[in-house]
DNA sequence: TTGTATGCGTTATCAC
DNA sequence: GTGATAACGCATACAA
């Protein structure tokens, strides 16, 4: 309309053009300059340096991703950014890839595979240069021809036997070795276990692990103390009381995770089952609320951010490595972390032990 | 060097010129007709579709936003994604942006207003649309200059007094208002309060409704009832370590929101001081594990996923009009959520009171 | 060492 | 209703 070409309110960006005619400098001078490519003298560079600087000139990173076919940025898929373990790998994440001049293009699959779909094509279309997907679906025909677009990619904490991916994620096997073990010891026999989702990898490494451990321990192997479940607090509350109503409940409980682990001490909370006096309980991922002194959760720790971060290291050396290599697997150890949860079994033949509670291990809660 | 062509790893692009190709249209036919422009018949624009949709034809968006000047992307600044408190948030943005096509690029500032600078700073780069910061710095020069850069930005959970901008909040005098008044009614007199950090006006918010409802219900307003503090479980266990050890120590604590709540249970049961019995604690957020049945802590909700669909609402106004009009204010409602950390006051004189506990509002936990 | 010209994939303007 | 063409701002091959 009326519009006149140089109203205020609508100043025109200042391109390359504008250091150009500054300067004095051709515009590949300048390019080549701000790049730091050693094509151009020293006092030049500095010269172009402090124009740009000064008229306030900054590269349109649509142009350049346009040129140069990438963008400078990642994608991250995450099922679920309330889920108090997200943040943590997140952070991982962020750290490297800031590190090394990319952004973070974020998005949330609520765990729906068919917005996960949604949500690839996006950030395919916006030519991210590689993809983390955190806890995510990956194995359906759809997901596998995104992912062969060739656009790289890494799993974090969940994979797919299927194929072949580079992946990062935690030995959930000994993870689960090491709790059952400790339940073992302080004189456990029927552990109950609440299975996590059947679609996710990580769910049935720990189950895995679980009837490893059972079986290495000599504990009750009695098929009625696995229950099929997922990560939720309700599915722990509903779970646990199942299990405390049947005719020879566990003196344990190793949950599917800490948010499911909550479930299982509400419900116990409910029924006046007392923990761990009664009931051992252990959840997984230790994150923030199972260190808080009340609830002073018995968990599994995961390197979360140094998890997140080997992903994103995977990821850039895959963007910055033009040929195709074997992919990688990065697998990292988990810990034990005792608390307030879990203490002798106080089954009959034990009593005696409930009295004086061997926690030797037990950590110090922070404030 | 001797990489071929056509490589077949390294296909090319599938561009709208493939698609003209394909259908035999312009290519500017396809654009229009694929934009769902007017000016095509119906006919073609279905075979155009159709044919795209085969042979995989997806926009380029970085040549896209070259062309248009615009990203298609909004940033978000948010202190700390791991505060249990900014998910929330991030998901209330998330809904809307995706819905109006929206990507959001995150970036985690740490409250470092260093950090923040420089994000804000690739954010701009990146040529977002429009950025929403939560609870971030707002006043000082460097930023406010980075705002003026003709962004639309919008500020979430934290204004400045001193400029007049987009703003999304909470109605914080009137949330403890609440909560002041149910600590009243409980019989307290003596209620201690956390102030948040200095520099946050949400604190500053809390701590005026705070003085006026205890100037409105007679309470003893005793300084040295007000610790300052910030949002940190440190901080809530060491300031309630004070607060308990003092003379005259109060019969109620109002945190500076539910982590640092989280702090003063912490220290309550550290110096074995029963609550609700002995001492009422009160949070602010809401967050998720408030509910927890272990935790069960009284607080004033917020509205944050609503909150946040409407800062990004807000700043969708403000990216399609391109006439600058007077800045908006959103303040939400906050609800008191009675839980079981609060309870008659203990004091001498009502000791009565102690044993029927009257909590007519209490929230039934859920599992 | 510096300058010129071209293309990256779109959309908008205009002519037909 | 449809088609040709000119930007958008950058990087780069190649010429000077």
């Amino acid at each position: 309309m009326g519009r006149k070409p140089n109203q205020s309110p609508l100043r025109r960006r200042i391109t390359i053009h504008d250091v150009a005619k500054e300067t004095g400098f051709a515009v590949s001078t300048i390019s080549n300059a701000l790049a730091g490519k050693s094509h151009v003298s020293e006092e030049t560079r500095a010269r172009i340096q402090e124009i740009a600087e000064r008229i306030g000139y900054r590269a349109s990173s649509a142009a350049r991703s346009l040129r140069l076919r990438q963008s400078l940025m990642i994608g991250v898929l995450v099922a679920d950014v309330a889920n108090p373990a997200s943040p943590d790998f997140l952070r991982g994440i962020e750290d490297v890839a800031t590190q090394n001049g990319y952004d973070v293009l974020l998005c949330n699959t609520d765990g729906s595979e068919k917005r996960q779909i949604a949500q690839m094509r996006a950030l395919l279309d916006r030519n991210v240069d590689g993809i983390i997907l955190i806890s995510q679906h990956c194995s359906s025909p759809e997901i596998r021809a995104l992912l062969a677009d060739g656009t790289p990619y890494v799993l974090l904490q969940r994979r797919t036997s299927l194929h072949a991916d580079d992946y990062v994620g935690a030995d959930n096997v000994n993870g689960i070795g090491e709790a059952v073990a400790e339940l073992a010891r302080l004189g456990h026999r029927r552990v109950g276990f609440i299975r996590g989702p059947a679609d996710s990898s990580t769910a049935a490494e720990r189950y895995e692990g679980f009837c490893n451990a059972v079986a290495q321990h000599g504990l009750d192997p009695d098929p009625a103390l696995v229950h099929d479940g997922d990560y939720s607090v309700e599915r722990g509350y509903r779970v646990t009381l199942d299990f405390l109503s049947s005719s020879r409940p566990p003196s344990a409980i190793i949950a599917s995770n800490d948010m499911n682990a909550l479930g299982v001490l509400d419900a116990a909370a409910a029924k006046n089952v007392q923990v761990p006096e009664q009931l051992s309980v252990i959840g997984y991922d230790n994150v923030i609320f199972a260190g808080f002194a009340r609830i002073s959760l018995t968990t599994i720790d995961l390197p979360k951010r140094e998890m997140g971060a080997a992903a994103a290291t995977l990821l850039m050396k895959r963007i910055n490595s033009r040929r195709r290599s074997a992919p990688k697997t990065v697998i990292f150890p988990t810990r034990l972390v005792l608390r307030g949860s879990t203490g002798p079994a106080a089954e009959p033949q034990s009593a005696a032990a409930s009295h004086n509670r061997i926690r030797s291990k037990q950590e110090k809660d922070r404030p």
